[in-house]
RNA sequence: GGGGGUGCGCCGGAGUUGGAGAGCCGGGCCAGACUGUAAAUCUGGUGUCUCUGACUGAAUAGGUUCGAGUCCUAUCACCCCCA
């Protein structure tokens, strides 16, 4: 594993690189396109290659633990096999669901106990077992297990927590050093930066975390809620620290208007369920601006759902056909829509890459910037 | 042709023993939310108007009554049974 920099914008702190992983290359700056449970929802693994051009998808320790279980998927060879996606994977550890399941967990120094959200069943995750698990799926990327801090969240919570993500952390490291990849190839761990909405907690959590010498570093516990604009000082204190030849991976993150904004701050990778789980729900992301697939305006529009998308199916398909899937419930508009959506994303942060690489990223981003966070024009 | 039953919101259902419904549940429809996925989910709206308040409304037209969605008469529509 090791990273080139290739380029850093002369007008931001915009970044492209190469990160070579055991199971291919990605090109940073990087949208990974969220896969739970060992599937991104509606999107087929064929789909995400071809249309999409996704490099690399998420998985989730928490989730895939619990169902289908570790059995199955060492079984199965690891997580590579068993969905039968080839190129690289990365698993949060399930310190999400630390924050997304407050009301079924309890949190102590040694982990914490989840009641499974599927039967009701009691299960601890400490950062040694994590490990073992994420090792067991076998991802290319995994996680270290800290606790995502909700906002708002009081200075002394937040410090306490970040203390103890701090302390996890080194089990993480600990546990990761004396065991080895199951599948023949090496897992690179990356640490997590908490420290909720306060910037002097985010510094020391930063410089921890650059302290421990890991290859991939994480911001974690932001776009929980915050203000955009404390998701932008936090990140901005944050890149700041972080050691420049290393990727930084901002966690959950976001809107195309933050990957934008973050990736001018020095962001290098992104995960979000947004274009996913928006797609789902009927909310469109495209060249030409947001559409609200379900609104009556859409009924007699026969334009591409997205004249420039990646996707042939946005190419080929016409607003007010899926605005009819979507209304109807078929399956059917969900894929479509999340093509879209994830197509429209990767489709940006390509274009990122290379006005980046030509020297263009700022002008090119404010140029856009107004056009895809509106609403489309009928 | 005869007998019986039922009619209120865009639709279906519940309910109303003559005592204040713009009013219950579900669906549809309209809009909004969603950020390391307990999410194909959730929230709100859905008679009219000059909208902090009014007005109209229980198939249609009459009637009884202090008061009618409820009782009576006629008409219309639909359903069931008989011929």
């Amino acid at each position: 594993m090791s990273f080139d920099l290739l380029h850093t914008d002369p007008s931001s702190s915009a970044r492209a690189g190469i990160l070579h992983l055991p199971h291919g290359d990605i090109e940073t700056p990087i949208f990974m396109p969220v896969g739970t449970a060992a599937t991104v929802k509606a999107v087929h693994q064929q789909e995400l290659k071809d249309q999409v051009q996704a490099q690399i998808i998420l998985g989730n320790t928490y989730h895939l633990y619990l169902r289908p279980g570790m059995d199955v998927i060492q079984g199965a060879g690891g997580l590579h096999k068993f969905n039968n996606w080839n190129l690289p994977i990365l698993t949060d550890s399930g310190g999400y669901q630390v924050y997304s399941m407050s009301k079924s967990r309890k949190i102590k120094e040694e982990g914490v106990k989840f009641r499974s959200h599927i039967d009701g069943s009691l299960h601890m995750f400490t950062p040694e077992n994590v490990m073992d698990i994420q090792r067991q799926i076998g991802a290319d990327i995994i996680m270290a297990f800290d606790e995502c801090t909700p906002y708002p969240c009081d200075e002394k919570y937040a410090t306490r927590s970040m203390h103890m993500t701090h302390r996890w952390l080194d089990r993480c490291i600990a546990r990761h050093k004396e065991t080895v990849g199951l599948y023949g190839y090496e897992q690179i761990l990356a640490p997590i930066i908490q420290g909720s909405t306060y910037p002097h907690l985010r510094k020391i959590s930063a410089e921890y975390i650059a302290s421990r010498d890991m290859p991939i570093n994480a911001i974690g516990g932001l776009s929980v809620g915050e203000p955009h604009a404390d998701m932008y000082d936090m990140t901005a204190v944050v890149t700041e620290i972080l050691p420049k030849e290393k990727p930084r991976y901002l966690m959950g993150v976001g809107t195309p208007a933050n990957l934008l904004e973050c990736i001018a701050l020095g962001i290098d990778m992104f995960d979000c369920v947004l274009p996913t789980r928006n797609a789902r729900h009927g909310l469109l992301y495209t060249s030409q601006g947001i559409v609200h697939i379900r609104n009556e305006k859409w009924k007699h529009c026969f334009d591409p759902i997205d004249p420039e998308s990646s996707a042939a199916t946005s190419r080929e398909h016409t607003l007010a056909y899926l605005r009819h899937l979507t209304i109807s419930g078929e399956a059917l508009g969900a894929m479509i829509a999340s093509l879209q959506n994830l197509s429209f994303y990767l489709s940006l942060v390509r274009q990122a890459r290379q006005h980046i690489l030509d020297g263009t990223f700022t002008t090119w981003k404010s140029s856009i910037l107004p056009i895809i966070s509106n609403p489309k024009a009928i």
